[in-house]
DNA sequence: GGCGCTCGCCGTCAGGTGGT
DNA sequence: ACCACCTGACGGCGAGCGCC
């Protein structure tokens, strides 16, 4: 917008305008090593790309997607000797509260965590188990290839708006400098026809005595 | 020095727009 | 309809400044 009009103006102004120039993936990579947990989920999470990483009592979950509200540690309270089946923690994602189970020996898995060789799995903090699913190798990979895949094009998708912002805002000032510029030219204008029209009238006045 | 205020810059999001 | 791009709006952050 800033080009065409900058342009517009530049059309009928002298060299005091100048005219706007034509113009001439940081990916994030899923980490496993110990004391990380790589989330495979079969539901709200699986477009979030997401790691909950493990430290001490402690499982924080790495999400690069901002919409995702919700706990972002997950505090382990007993993560010595936790129970089969035992919640840890509730976590928040856009499809309600999650729950945390660890470990999970056996079971109908819905979505399932890994840390080194431990199993744990996630279902919806409501009620029992709907639709449950086997969580296989094969469906976890794909899972995680979609996950990778929507968080490049998130990257992206920010690094191409965070230079077309830069530009924009540098066409904008451009803008600013060269409206301020025409501002200038034409109060030069204005002062000198000011002055013209006063020295003709003042002629005319002389003519007529 | 600490504090509050203002200003400029930046990244992100959301909505509009034009091209295919 | 979909996509890429542009831009206004918003919030965060650091620097500079005046006041106490």
């Amino acid at each position: 917008m800033y080009r065409r009009i900058l342009n517009e103006l530049s059309g009928d102004t002298g060299p005091t305008v100048s005219r706007i120039e034509e113009e001439p993936a940081n990916t994030s990579e899923e980490v496993e090593s110990p004391g990380t947990i790589t989330i495979a989920t079969g539901n709200a999470l699986q477009n979030f790309p997401t790691t909950i990483v493990s430290s001490g009592g402690t499982i924080q979950l790495a999400n690069s997607d901002s919409s995702v509200q919700g706990l972002q540690t997950l505090t382990m309270t007993n993560a010595g000797g936790i129970p089969a089946g035992a919640i840890v923690q509730s976590i928040q994602t856009q499809d309600g509260p999650q729950q945390i189970f660890v470990p999970a020996a056996t079971g109908n898995l819905i979505n399932v965590a890994r840390l080194g060789d431990v199993q744990y799995q996630i279902r919806p903090a409501t009620s029992l188990p709907q639709g449950v699913v086997m969580a296989t190798p094969a469906s976890l990979h794909t899972q995680t290839q979609l996950a990778e895949e929507a968080s490049r094009k998130r990257e992206l998708r920010l690094m191409k708006n965070r230079e077309a912002a830069k530009e924009c805002r540098r066409k904008k000032k451009e803008y600013i400098k060269c409206l301020e510029n025409r501002v200038a030219v034409l109060e030069n204008q204005n002062k000198t026809l000011i002055e013209e029209l006063k020295s003709l009238k003042e002629l005319y006045c002389h003519k007529s005595d």
